[in-house]
DNA sequence: CGCGACGTTGATTTGCCTCAACGATTGTGG
DNA sequence: CCACAATCGTTGAGGCAAATCAACGTCGCG
């Protein structure tokens, strides 16, 4: 069976993937290949800023990225995305409106880019990718209920104790100051929460 | 053109809705209605509650839902559902795991009924209904965000504020503990916003 | 080296909570 | 029809967690 380099470097990642989600043929997953592209960020590279209009959903091949929105000048940390998962701005993905929030990369990182016209063609060309289509926004829907749970949490402190247990990959990946972001403090006030764990254990 | 009493009833508010979203012909939306099942709830009767799997999409023909959740045994108000829209316990409906919120109605409310067995078959007899899915999920998506973003801001009077102005309708009908607990503070504390705005205009 | 980014710590302030009491309104049973 | 309870919003007093403001130490990097 005949297998393009393309296909090669990134089947260890993309393709079980893909498969798992919605049983590609391999005929199918040459035609989803040929709508790639892929791009490389710096540490620190701004992959969305607000304003913008997304066009693509980006699976993360390697490093991490995170979406944040100001707010009176402030940067409000949104969301923490690592390899191996789907990311898009939903919002301005799905409407093509500017985007209210930025994207940047917390570690060097690698994308593989699906446009959207390229999305919109396969849900007509390949139906199964309507499927793909919905995991995608339900999957959106599921990370983003975990987070609004995890604010509604009482005290700060329960919160980061929480983000801890679930997500470990986070407190040993992220900056303190997103993570303050993320939980909804300061970066003081998580330096005294944490001084308080660590006398408390 | 023959139209069902059972279509009659619901096209008002049912059928445009869906004509819109996917366009589906008479006969398809006659094999949709099919799949339907409806039910009312008195003011506070609780439709879904904490534990239950839940098995239905419901579009909201007249009323209005809150759902909420108990942390300590305190009610914590999601979100407030009005007519002419869908809603489901997205976590439950897809994983059909027990549900971790309780869902009541805030006023006597009319349902219809759509059975997540039967949206099932539709993805297949009616592929269009990927769609539907799809839709759906991004919809309920984009109110999650909305939410999220709402509880990002910063002080309770700004969330309060910010509330009045994109959802008046949420100040008009529902009660003020609610509102007070959806915003993430206290009834009495939502008394004081109140008493300060009303002074500061 | 010198600068910027990041985390820590102290002193003070503040926004919201807690607890409690009190009207106003609505609903209900005698 | 009235008496009573339940629900809901308001108001006051006091407390606390996190914010603010500011200074300082450390690390990494051009």
């Amino acid at each position: 069976m005949y297998i393009s380099s393309k296909k090669t470097s990134m089947q260890q990642s993309l393709f079980p993937h893909l498969q798992h989600l919605i049983g590609l043929t391999n005929e199918e997953f040459d035609i989803f290949l040929g709508c790639l592209q892929s791009q490389k960020l710096k540490r620190r590279e701004v992959l969305i800023a607000e304003g913008d209009i997304c066009r693509y959903a980006y699976f993360i091949k390697k490093g991490c990225l995170r979406y944040f929105h100001n707010v009176d000048g402030e940067e409000i940390t949104g969301q923490f995305f690592f390899e191996n998962g789907w990311y898009t701005d939903y919002e301005s993905f799905l409407l093509q409106k500017p985007s209210k929030q930025n994207i940047d990369a917390l570690e060097p990182t690698e994308l593989i880019l699906l446009p959207k016209s390229e999305l919109l063609n396969l849900y007509i060309t390949i139906p199964k990718f309507e499927k793909f289509g919905r995991i995608m926004a339900e999957n959106a829907f599921l990370g983003l209920r975990n987070r609004t749970e995890l604010l509604t949490q009482q005290s700060a402190e329960e919160r980061y104790l929480r983000l801890m247990k679930e997500r470990p990959k986070v407190i040993e990946r992220v900056p303190q100051h997103y993570i303050a972001s993320y939980l909804g403090i300061k970066p003081p006030s998580l330096s005294r929460i944490r001084k308080r764990i660590m006398n408390n254990t």
